[in-house]
DNA sequence: CAGTCGGCTGCAAAGGTTTGCAGCCGAAGA
DNA sequence: TCTTCGGCTGCAAACCTTTGCAGCCGACTG
């Protein structure tokens, strides 16, 4: 049923070879010749089989974007942002979800690596060492991570945390909690790193809780823990469990920000809406979707691996390009001043 | 440097078709054979071609999934199940993000339409006509709308309108406002025909607002109208209208449910998080997605269009199954008695 | 007028897999 | 002992497209 090229070739009087250049390289074919195929093609409703294409040129115009889960708010927008990038420059994007599980990514990550010309890994949750095993079968660019030579696009969460707590310092607050982000979060140690020396050069007492699941339960979770605990701030991994902990303590009688401060970290539109609304690290999600499928397009034109690719001669050059991205606190309605000594802030 | 069945067919000693049938029909082959060219596929680190495979089965394994905005967090949890249920069938799935631009969509719906076994339209924003025309090209299961002659699996928005209306009535609310969803939603023409006919079995003035966003920013944007129109209770197209429309109503000094009730639609987990809790009509946006996924799947399995494919001979009896999954309202804090006349209900 | 060159097109191989058909071998039945 | 049969494997065509090479033709150069 459907057209294939040898039908387009009949129909318009040239060799198959013609057609397929008409569509793949139009420069090489008469322009008199170009638009009486493309008529033909359009006629019968002609469309290059992919399969086809691919199998000859080793290439298949698709790119897989493994995140470790589509329901936390923070990926909806990378992923829009590189979808947009992909289809710009004539290429597909597979979504897929880890739900978390470094075993599901790994899957996942073979799965995908035969029908993609590259894999963006955003947020991995597996080792280095398998990132790096798995770079070697197919092209990544990670995500959210840094990994030694190797593509990465990170967001500088570091110089976030530390704008966090020196905000909090500014606030009055010397006992301060990190809720910690999953295990295996490069992100997670990250923050953790940065908020320690911060909260220490501010003659602060940080307390770490966690690993955590990385969303409203997860914060949640945490409420009793953090009122116990008897800080005056928080800093979350994220905005989700920022939310989740606010709710918590809602439910026990703390308030934010009165009794305690809470920041979060990505900005998603939910934390504008919710109330209070959340003080939080603001990171570049779409900024970082759009470079790494730069990224990902250019290690893939500088090395071939086609049918009739020359070998690994050229490609061992290895870009491992690295790029940053600035984070930026945004200040809102969660936190505030340390509330006045000799309650213990639960508020009741 | 990829391993292909002939490397592998070498290195067992057996020819190629018996590797193919390793993989494909594994009860074809004795199986002392089959564990030793495992063992030399796994050596290798072979895996099949998908490209190749799909020249020449027709079947490439994949399917889409169009959705109309990834960042409504409505859509992230169908995602995840129809991919857990296409993984589960061997199944891998594309998703696409057409920013509520029905253009966009039938661009989308193109280009995967040639490299997917079928396409899921979630929540198309195209006219009938037009997803009936892409019918042909590529099978097809709508979720969320209904199209005759085609496979739909929706939710019954209609019973959940009504309830959710009936609820109101029950609460002394005679004056409703209905916040409209998307140009070209059939879930917002089904709501409305419900809620219009619910609201006048119960002498209740409707006045429908819209069409609009779908989006936080939709819902606030029509605050100062709810509030100006005099209605005592709104149902919102969805979740996300319904929060924005109290944020917005927040700002302007009317409180929820206080002077006004809001319902919602759908569910989402940030429903159960605002403040106050969202009244809403829970959808099974999971098992949406996972019947859709068992739909299309079966659909292809009956009307092979493969390249061996024998033409459209068998393939005409047209299942067009239509599933019509239940909704049900949940109760939340969001809405509350008719506020006592005389007051204007602007809560200044 | 001979030679060259450039633009365009045709030819055919190649890419990795599936699958109908045929053949092989050993065992069971006659 | 000769068929028959079934289980397994090999053979080769087919799927659709891309691409290096070669050939054609007309025009320009010397």
């Amino acid at each position: 049923m459907p057209a294939t090229i040898r039908d387009v070739a009949r129909a318009s009087g040239v060799h198959i070879s013609t057609v397929s250049r008409t569509f793949s390289a139009p420069h090489l074919v008469n322009p008199e010749t170009r638009v009486r195929v493309l008529a033909c093609a359009e006629d019968l409703g002609y469309r290059p089989n992919r399969a086809a294409r691919a199998l000859i040129t080793g290439r298949t115009h698709n790119i897989g974007l493994i995140v470790a889960d589509i329901a936390n708010p923070f990926f909806p927008p990378l992923i829009k942002a590189a979808e947009g990038q992909a289809r710009h420059r004539d290429y597909h994007v597979f979504v897929a979800d880890t739900n978390e599980d470094p075993v599901a990514e790994e899957d996942l990550v073979h799965a995908l690596a035969k029908q993609v010309d590259g894999v963006l890994l955003c947020s991995p949750r597996m080792s280095n060492s398998l990132i790096e095993q798995v770079s070697r079968e197919v092209p990544v660019v990670v995500i959210n991570r840094q990994v030694a030579g190797l593509p990465c696009v990170m967001m500088d969460v570091g110089q976030g945390a530390r704008a966090a707590i020196e905000h909090l310092l500014g606030l009055g607050h010397r006992r301060i909690a990190l809720l910690g982000g999953p295990r295996g979060s490069w992100t997670a140690r990250e923050m953790r790193r940065a908020a320690t020396a911060a909260a220490r050069s501010g003659s602060a007492e940080l307390t770490v809780l966690g690993p955590n699941q990385p969303t409203e339960t997860g914060g949640g979770a945490l409420a009793e823990q953090v009122r116990r605990s008897g800080v005056t701030a928080v800093l979350a991994y994220n905005d989700l469990m920022a939310i989740g902990l606010i709710e918590g303590l809602d439910a026990l009688g703390t308030r934010v920000p009165h009794d305690v401060s809470v920041v979060g970290v990505d900005d998603i539109a939910l934390s504008s809406i919710t109330r209070p609304k959340l003080t939080t690290v603001a990171t570049p999600t779409a900024a970082a979707g759009r470079t790494a499928v730069d990224m990902l397009l250019q290690l893939d034109s500088d090395a071939p691996r086609g049918a009739r690719g020359r070998g690994a001669a050229a490609g061992d050059r290895r870009t491992t390009a690295q790029v940053m991205l600035q984070t930026e606190l945004v200040v809102r309605d969660s936190t505030g001043p340390v509330p006045a000594p000799g309650r213990d802030g639960t508020g009741a």
